[in-house]
DNA sequence: CCAGGTAATCAAAACGTTTTGACTTTGATA
DNA sequence: TATCAAAGTCAAAACGTTTTGATTACCTGG
C-alpha cells in the first residue's frame, strides 16, 4: 500500500502539505498542488480510513441491525438505508440478529469496538433490548426503525391507521368473525396494528354488530402463518358455523399472509371466496401472487431514508456537543436542554386487491 | 471512550502489560492478570478496532457487493454470508451495487480505503467489471459468488445441470415449444442455464422431435418476467397454434417466474393447464404461491458459507505470502507456483411442484 | 519604513493499539 | 556455585493519518 509519506516523498514536499492539498484546510501554491496531485495519481494513493478514523474519532460508518434479511421487507429496507447512507458518505456494517438477543449483544459490542458513528436498529422480539440500552448509555446515537420504542428516537409508519383501514374495509364487506395472526406478542407494531384493526372494525360495522376476533401470535414468518392456519383447522376453528367461523384472516405482515394463503389452499378454502385474507407491509410479491394480496403499503424507501436522515442529524448534534464539551474545560453542565426524543411517523396506504371479498354467507 | 492507557493506569501496570493480558502473547503473573481484568471490567474497556487494524494491517472486515437486496435470493445469501463471516470474527460492509458499474467502482474504492481483507462479489451485469479487476490487481482477495468468471475464484451452482433437469422434465412431459425468459444476456449463469435446458430438452424428448425455443433476455426481476410475457402476447406469440405456441415458460430465476405468472394470469392463461412455468433458485415463496412453482433449488446457505470459507482461505494465504515477502528481504521471486483459480461448484435439486403439466394438446 | 496580516510550508504531536528489545527476578541444571 | 532459560514487566517504536504551532517570505495600509 502506498501511504501519504510515499506521496510526500514523490512530490518532494512534507506529509502535512499532502494532507492540506487533500483537505484544502490550508492554502497550497498551485504548482505544489499539481505536483502532489500528480504523485497521488501516479502512485494510486488512497487514504487509509482506519488511520483517518483514529485521529478524527469517527469511522464514518453505521451499524445496521436487522433481524432477517431473507424477508424481502427487511431486504428492501436495508437496501434503501445503505444507499441513503452511502450518498452521505457513510458505510454500513451489516448485522443479522436473527431475533437472538445474544447475537444482538455480540454485534453491538463489536460495533462499538469498530467506532461506528451510529446505529440503525430493527427490533427483533423483546423491546427494548438490554444490550441496546447499554450502547445508548455509552453515547452512540441510535435510531429505531419500523418500531415504536418510547424512550428512543424512531422512524416507523402509522400502524394503527393501517390496521384501522383494514378493519373498516373488512367490516364494511360484512365480516363479523376474524382471525388475527400476529407477529411476536407485545411488539408495538403488532399491538398497534391489532388495536387499529379493532377500531376500524367498530367504525365500519353496523353499530350493534359485535365482532368475533380470534388472536394468535408468533414470528413474522411465512411458516408461522402456515402453521397457525393448520393449527386452527385442527382445533376445528374453520369447521364452526355461523358467527364462530372466521371469514377473514388478518395477518400482521405479508410473509405471514403468504404462509396462511398456502395453508388455506391446502384446506380447500378458496381465497377470497371462502375466506378473505390481508397482509401488511406491501412488499413486491403481494402484487404478483394469486390471488393478489390486499395489504397495507409502507413507504419503505421513505422510512429508510428518514431513518438515515434522522440518525445523521443526531450524529452531528452529538459531535457538536462533544466538541463544545471539549472546549468547555470548565465542565459546566451547561443547562442541558431536556432531550427531545423524536418519533417520525409516516403514513400508510391501503391497497385493496383480490384477496378480500364479502363473507360467503352474504352472497 | 476509555483506552488501554486508562486501564493500565487503573491497574498500575504498563500499557504493554495490558495488551499482553488481552492477547496472551507473553506470560503475565496471575495477580497482575486479575488486576488488569478487573480494571477492564470496571472501566468497561473495549479495544479500538481502528487502532488495532492500523497496526495489524487488517481490518477484519469483508466487503459484500450485492446487486439487489430486495430480491430474497440475494437477501438470504447476504444473510448467510454475514453469519458465516461473523462466526469467524469478520464484519461485513454492505454495498448495494444496483447493477450500476459506476456505483461498483465507487464502492470498491471505498472498500479499499477501509482496508477490507477481502471481497464477496455478486456480479451484476457486465462481467468482469473493470473496477473489480483493478481491486484484484491491487492485491485484495476476491471470491465471486453465484457466477462463473474464468480468471477469478468463485462459488456457484451447477447451472447447466439445473437447466438440463428442467429440460428433461419438460421434454418428457411433451413440451416442444418453449419460451425462455433469461436474465442479462451473456451472463454465465443465464447462458449455462439455457445451454443446460437445450441439452435436457434434447435428452428428454423423442429423438426426432425438434424443439421450438424462443429466447428473451433482460433483468433478473419480476417486472422483466411480467413485461416479457405481455410483450410476447402483443406480438401474438401466445395466439399462434400448433408447434409455434409455447406451452411452457422457463424463467431464468424465481423473480422472473413470479412476474411471468402474474402476466400469464392476466392473459387468462392458466398455469399449468394452458402453460407450464418454471423458475430457478428455489427461494422460499416458490413453495407458497399458487400454483406452487417448479424450480431448481440452490443450496444457498452452502453456497454462502463456501464462499466465505474460500475467501478466508485466500485471505490467510495472502497474509502468509505477504509475511514471507517481508521476511525475504532478498526479494527472490521464489518461483511463484502457478496460481490455481479455485471454482467451487455445488449441486442443485430439481423441485417439481404444481406449475408444470403436460402441454394442453396432449390431454 | 514598519506593523501586521496572509500565503506557503514544515516538523512534531496526537490518535489507540501491537510488537519488540531490554531488563530483572526466579528456579533449575550442570 | 556458576550458567542459562523462562517468567514477568516496561519503555519505545511503529502503523497512517490530521492538526497545530512555528517559520519564512511577501504584501498592504498607515
Amino acid at each position: 500500500m502506498t501511504t501519504i509519506k510515499d506521496v510526500a516523498r514523490a512530490a518532494g514536499v512534507s506529509v502535512s502539505t499532502v494532507s492540506h492539498v487533500l483537505s484544502g484546510r490550508r492554502p497550497i501554491s498551485e504548482p505544489t498542488r499539481l505536483r502532489v496531485l500528480e504523485a497521488i495519481e501516479r502512485l494510486g494513493y488512497r487514504p487509509n480510513r482506519l488511520a483517518q478514523g483514529l485521529v478524527s474519532k469517527s469511522s464514518r460508518s453505521l451499524g445496521l441491525l436487522v433481524p432477517d434479511l431473507a424477508n424481502p421487507f427487511f431486504g428492501s429496507m436495508a437496501e434503501a438505508m445503505e444507499i441513503a447512507a452511502h450518498d452521505r458518505g457513510y458505510s454500513v456494517i451489516l448485522c443479522n440478529t436473527n431475533l437472538d438477543p445474544k447475537r444482538e449483544a455480540d454485534y453491538l459490542s463489536m460495533l462499538l469496538s469498530r467506532q461506528v458513528d451510529g446505529l440503525l436498529y430493527f427490533p427483533g422480539t423483546r423491546v427494548p433490548n438490554r444490550a441496546l440500552l447499554e450502547a445508548v448509555a455509552a453515547g452512540v446515537p441510535v435510531v429505531v426503525v419500523d418500531e415504536r420504542i418510547d424512550n428512543l428516537p424512531g422512524v416507523f409508519v402509522d400502524n394503527f391507521d393501517g390496521g384501522r383501514q383494514l378493519g373498516r374495509l373488512l367490516a364494511q364487506l360484512g365480516h363479523r368473525s376474524l382471525l388475527f395472526i400476529g407477529g411476536p406478542e407485545g411488539l408495538p407494531t403488532v399491538t398497534d396494528r391489532l388495536n387499529g384493526l379493532r377500531a376500524g372494525l367498530a367504525e365500519g360495522g353496523s353499530a350493534s354488530a359485535t365482532v368475533n376476533l380470534l388472536l394468535r401470535f408468533g414470528e413474522y414468518r411465512a411458516s408461522h402463518g402456515y402453521e397457525t392456519i393448520h393449527a386452527c383447522a385442527r382445533e376445528g376453528v374453520f369447521a364452526a358455523v355461523g358467527d364462530e367461523r372466521p371469514t377473514a384472516v388478518v395477518a400482521a405482515n405479508d410473509m405471514i399472509a403468504l404462509g396462511a394463503l398456502r395453508a388455506l389452499r391446502e384446506l380447500q378454502l378458496q381465497v377470497p371466496r371462502d375466506c378473505s385474507l390481508t397482509g401488511f407491509d406491501g412488499v413486491e410479491f403481494t402484487a404478483m401472487i394469486t390471488p393478489s394480496l390486499t395489504t397495507v403499503q409502507q413507504p419503505s424507501t421513505r422510512v429508510a431514508t428518514a431513518a438515515v436522515e434522522l440518525l445523521l442529524q443526531r450524529i452531528e448534534a452529538h459531535e457538536h456537543h462533544r466538541d463544545r464539551e471539549r472546549a468547555n474545560h470548565e465542565h459546566q453542565p451547561s443547562a442541558e436542554a431536556t432531550p427531545v426524543i423524536p418519533h417520525v411517523v409516516l403514513p400508510v396506504t391501503l391497497v385493496v386487491r383480490e384477496s378480500v371479498a364479502p363473507p360467503p354467507q352474504l352472497r
